[in-house]
DNA sequence: CCTTGACCTTCCAGCGGCGGGAAGCCCCAT
DNA sequence: ATGGGGCTTCCCGCCGCTGGAAGGTCAAGG
């Protein structure tokens, strides 16, 4: 084993969460830089490349676009950063998903009461279907 | 203008809120029967095609998948059906909803907390970003 | 008659964010 | 030496469209 961290994909993988597929994916779309090589033209990863990984992998566990967490990370890595654009970001993917939220819920809702007023049995009628095929609006 | 209510693909989608590029694709996944021709090979639809497409606009609206909308269909031209295959395809969309609400709105709070706590100004320190490169799980 | 422009037709490409699988190295244990 | 696991590249497919290019067709207007 060597001194330093270095590490193969698969072990990044192991310690990130995020699979060797998708690092060099982000690797691909730039997300993240060309990782070192080893002489076997393996890949090679430190840790400073695993904070990154795991940066990445919690960000889009909140949902963030890979867009935002670019941007995300640049500021990550502006020690003279404002929060004020992190905020930004983060403001508006609440209120995207605040949008989101109220839209799914209404169709929650219209999707419920129709089924609770269809009988669910063997006969053919059904307020659900009947909605579907209501005139245009 | 015909006898019948014969129309061209760009009158359906004005109809019925489809456009048509989305109709010749629903035409090419084969949800859609493949559309009469005229003489000059343009598609042509009439009432009941309309009918059709709006069901289908009405279940996309409602997020129903292609799949869930192929076997609506299905159920929606038998004369026959139960409507307890319809009811649970409804109570299984709005089971999926839930659980998606309930994930999105977790996720909300999480990052409407993170940014309460961030100052927003011009300083660097900021607690979404401290939380995103914390130690993994 | 000719042109314009609005339709229509086909096909091909791409979005986001990966995952599957092929074909081929590389390395280690047996 | 052989087997197996990992690594490499590549390209395809998923969902549900959407945009664009290149061409046919039609009605109206000059």
């Amino acid at each position: 084993m060597k001194a330093n961290g270095a590490m193969t994909i698969g072990e990044a993988a192991a310690r990130t969460g995020v699979p060797p597929k998708t690092i060099r994916f982000y690797e691909e779309i730039g997300l993240i830089a060309p990782a070192e090589r080893l002489e076997n033209r393996y890949r090679s990863y430190d840790e400073a490349d695993i904070r990154t990984l795991r940066f990445i992998h919690r960000a889009r566990g909140l949902g963030f676009s890979l867009k935002d967490i670019a941007a995300l990370l640049a500021l990550y890595r502006d020690r003279k950063r404002a929060s004020r654009e992190v905020k930004r970001l983060a403001l508006a993917r609440v209120a995207e998903l605040d949008r989101k939220i109220a839209e799914m819920t209404a169709i929650r809702n219209t999707i419920a009461d129709l089924a609770a007023r269809c009988h669910g049995n063997n006969r053919p009628d059904c307020p659900i279907l009947d909605e579907l095929e209501a005139a245009a609006p």
